[in-house]
RNA sequence: GGGCUUGUGGUCUAGUCGGUUAUGACGUCGCCCUUACACGGCGAAGAUCGCCGGUUCGAAUCCGGCCAGGCCCA
């Protein structure tokens, strides 16, 4: 496109983004593995890929790619990767639900590939969006979790970690579906409130009250406070079951509520998440009484081979029969439930596989990062520093990483594939040779696959180029990771912990924590308050450009965004605003020379002061990633300085046709073509479409503006000029002038020459004139200004006192302040610049209407 | 229950290593269609800066307590 004369009068975010999104190509993007720029390279999160990118994604990745770039047009080799973390249980359960099967009605490798196939759609549909919204993401470097390719590398770095001792296999309580017959993370729990019954019954003659009768069977100690006065003598010694008869000791532990039930709690292998807790800190036996089913075992005794439903009516009534039920209280509790099938879920013992967390190890490499916002940190710490157990890494699921390990079914030595090999499914591949310890040719491939937690955690490893091998992934560490401070417990330390222990590092520099997007009414944005906003819906109203500059300036970087209209209105308006300025200025400098004249009125040079402050201000900001305050100076110099300020004093000079107005159009050519690249990284398609009518080229291959302007007279008298065409302006208002209405004629009298260019007289439509010195008026002293910080340190106590003083002074010793004023009966002396006083103006000869401000005087008159 | 964090005009928000009159936007009211823009311009009203106490000549800002949100975790 070349540049043209004439911009539409509306400008049509639909259109222009559409346009360029259709035109700007992937190639510009790319990672260039050969360019000898410096590099920076960002661990991008990889979403889950539900089909819907939601807000919460959209202000994550408006950071990332305000980054981006930023850090392109500063000349930096950027990749911007794209990944996606695929496994998980709410796939498996949307197949579930799209086919009505449950996942046992099909092959694993069916199930799978079902699950697969929605995924890639979801995918699909997610990379629309992130299209439309404008992202420079460089798609040559996008990686699927569930693809071979990249689940290779997951396999991989389970081997490794292996073969180095950090990963081991143990029993370990878990949630459990017993419907579902899998384990389930704390996170796929929910909690549905419900009544039941508080049962009271002796051990030994100690009441003790459980809502879980069944479980008699896996009691495995009594509990009781310490303090507890009832219970004194108690601790240490052993009570026998009821109906079952074994023996079980009596601990102590602070976390038991005296006040709840008897204040003796019988705990049980498991009944809850407290019991897992004093199962594991004062080191019990292990009774199950529940299988995978949900069926009593042979531990139950008489009760074996019932449901534990059954087993619990079987108990209760046997207690009554035998009189050790004392009484039964109703009790409203919430009870943890499956959240795909609702079946209330058991906690359960099972062989699973675990990480070891070095915590120290941890804490160490995670303070070579660089955390941004820096409280972020803190919370890493704390989580480390409360860490109880491993981290379990297996699953009882089927779309997920396999765990590629086999046992010899004669001397069940553990089998490993060749990393060549990768990667592998234990349960169809078969091992390449015998067993290394009996020769033995069968094997049982692992069941269990992989926390989707271990294929995210190295995606910083993946971008950065590591094979699997020991070998230093070449471009590793990464420049920076982007996330939510949701997942710092989760993505953010096993990236930590993986990334030391896989190739002994950092895994980026710094880490750039962003805040959570709530609804309008201030919650977290969820189906069931129907607060919900998806990007497609803003983008649909105003644009991407728009919902991108409320990601920069809803808040600073960290803080929660509470999602807002208005915010997206503001930034729709912010563009037709700058639209129509750059209408005003490439319809004048169409007309004007292509080679730039010097820049040499004095307006005009204030203006590229003020640019020059600009750029500085947003290029620091931009730098510390405060996209909210770099943002702010854009638009406060592009609405007040450029709009309101410049535009309206220069205009008459651009009409006129005056020699002078080549320096205006000079200044408005650099103004524009900087204003456009500080625009480019927050809103790349209105930058784009206007920096194209200004040169006819793509903004975003430009460097970002290296602009210095120093001129302080300019500064000072562009100032005053600002000022008093503001001063003037008001004084119109308030005499109910239109404001371009005439004006007589106005001298200003400033303390130093001033040269204008006559622009004060075209923006007033008044005769102006400057002068230096006084006007010949009469000066009365009508009050006086405090200066509080020369005030407040000389004086201290005496402050109030002494400016009570000096506010009962006669006027002209306000003027002419004496060396000492008198303050509860003391003589105090007069700071130097303590106070300046205000100074009002009487009429001496001509009539003439008097402003001052600052240290200037205007004088209006009438007469013409 | 624990960790981190937030609380500023009607709404959202800036300011927070203390200093005169607390920033901006949306909304409200008044005037103005001034050759870029009425999605605009000029002006006005509107805030005991969550509450209580402390330090200080001076606190939105520092300290302590309380109250109310948010996120994560038990």
């Amino acid at each position: 496109m070349s540049p043209s004369h004439q911009l539409p009068k509306n400008y049509d975010s639909e259109e222009v983004e559409k346009r360029w999104q259709s035109i700007w190509r992937d190639e510009d993007n790319y990672f260039d593995p050969i360019s000898p720029k410096p590099r920076f390279i960002i661990d991008t999160p990889p979403p889950y890929p539900t089909g819907n990118f939601h807000i919460g994604n959209a202000l994550n990745w408006c950071y990332i790619d305000f980054i981006a770039r930023y850090k392109r047009m500063r000349g930096y080799n950027v990749m911007f990767p794209q990944g996606w973390d695929c496994h998980g249980l709410p796939t498996e359960v949307k197949v579930e639900e799209t086919y009505g099967i449950t996942k046992n009605d099909v092959p694993r490798e069916k199930f799978r590939e079902m699950c697969r196939d929605l995924t890639l759609a979801n995918i699909k549909k997610m990379r629309v969006t992130m299209r439309r919204l404008g992202f420079s993401t460089d798609w040559s470097h996008e990686y699927i979790t569930m693809l071979p390719e990249y689940y290779r590398k997951t396999q991989a770095s389970f081997l490794k970690m292996l073969k180095a001792g950090d990963i081991y296999q143990s029993e370990h309580p878990v949630n459990f579906c017993t419907r579902c017959e899998t384990a389930i993370a704390f996170a796929e729990v929910n909690y549905t409130p419900r009544t039941t019954r508080l049962n009271y019954f002796d051990f030994d003659g100690v009441e003790i009250a459980t809502t879980r009768p069944e479980l008699l069977a896996a009691c495995v100690a009594v509990a009781v406070h310490p303090d507890d006065e009832r219970y004194r003598d108690l601790a240490g010694k052993r009570l026998t079951v009821p109906i079952f008869g074994h023996q079980v000791p009596v601990i102590e532990d602070a976390a038991v509520d005296p006040g709840f039930g008897s204040g003796a709690v019988m705990i049980c292998t498991f009944g809850d998440k407290t019991d897992v807790y004093w199962w594991k800190q004062h080191k019990l036996d292990l009774r199950k009484a529940i299988d995978r089913k949900g069926v009593m075992t042979a531990v139950a005794g008489p009760y074996a081979g019932m449901s534990s439903e059954a087993c619990r009516k079987a108990i209760l009534r046997d207690m009554e029969k035998a009189g050790i039920l004392k009484r039964q209280e109703e009790l409203e509790q919430r009870v943890g439930t499956c959240w795909r099938c609702k079946t209330p879920i058991e906690i359960l013992s099972e062989r699973q596989w675990f990480v070891k967390v070095h915590r120290d190890q941890i804490l160490e490499t995670a303070r070579q990062i660089s955390w941004t916002p820096e409280h972020m940190f803190t919370r890493m710490e704390n989580w480390a520093q409360s860490m109880e157990w491993d981290w379990c890494i297996s699953r009882q699921r089927i779309f997920a990483t396999p765990i590629p390990v086999w046992f010899c079914a004669s001397c069940g030595e553990m089998v490993l594939p060749a990393l060549e090999d990768l990667p592998i499914d234990p349960t169809v591949d078969k091992p390449k040779t015998p067993c290394p310890k009996c020769g033995g040719s069968d094997f049982i491939g692992e069941k269990d696959v992989l926390d989707t937690w271990m294929d995210s955690s190295i995606s910083v490893l993946h971008v950065t180029g590591w094979d699997g091998t020991d070998a230093k992934p070449p471009l590793f560490p990464a420049q920076i990771r982007p996330q939510g401070h949701d997942i710092i417990r989760t993505w953010a330390f096993y990236t930590i912990l993986r990334s030391k222990a896989l190739v002994g590092g950092h895994p980026w520099d710094k880490i750039l924590v962003n805040g959570m997007v709530l609804g309008e009414d201030g919650f977290k944005m969820s189906k069931s308050r129907n607060n919900i906003i998806a990007p497609e819906e803003i983008v649909g109203k105003y644009g991407a450009d728009a919902l991108r500059q409320w990601g920069a300036g809803g808040a600073a970087i960290g803080s929660d965004i509470t999602f807002n209209w208005n915010d997206v209105v503001a930034a729709s308006r912010f563009q037709t605003k700058l639209w129509n300025i750059f209408r005003f200025v490439v319809g004048h400098l169409d007309s004007g020379t292509e080679n730039p004249a010097p820049v040499t009125e004095l307006i005009d040079r204030w203006l590229l002061v003020r640019l020059s402050d600009t750029v500085a201000e947003v290029t620091a900001a931009m730098e510390g990633y405060q996209f909210d305050r770099a943002l702010r100076a854009i638009r406060e110099f592009a609405w007040g300085t450029l709009a309101d300020d410049y535009i309206e004093i220069v205009k008459g000079r651009l009409y006129a046709d005056e020699s002078s107005r080549a320096s205006a159009c000079s200044a408005l050519r650099t103004t524009t073509d900087v204003l456009c690249r500080l625009l480019a990284p927050f809103i790349p398609h209105f930058a784009e479409e206007c920096y194209h009518y200004l040169a006819g080229r793509s903004v975003h291959k430009e460097a970002w503006p290296d602009f210095q302007y120093i001129d302080d007279a300019a500064r000072r008298h562009g100032d005053l000029l600002v000022k008093t065409v503001a001063e003037l302006r008001r004084y119109k208002h308030d005499r109910g002038l239109a404001l371009n209405a005439p004006l007589g004629h106005v001298t200003i009298y400033a303390p130093e020459p001033v040269d204008d260019a006559g622009d004060a007289g075209r923006a007033l439509n008044a005769a102006a004139r400057w002068s230096t010195g006084k006007p010949l008026l009469e000066e009365v002293a009508s009050g006086v200004n405090f200066n509080m910080a020369v005030i407040g340190p000389a004086l201290r106590k005496q402050a109030r006192g002494f400016m009570e003083a000096v506010q009962a002074l006669p006027s002209e010793q306000l003027k002419n302040p004496p060396a000492t004023v008198t303050v509860d009966g003391a003589e105090v002396p007069v700071p130097p610049g303590s106070f300046t006083p205000k100074v009002a103006y009487r009429v001496a000869g001509e009539e003439v209407d008097v402003l001052t401000f600052e240290d200037a005087v205007v004088t209006i008159g009438h007469s013409s």
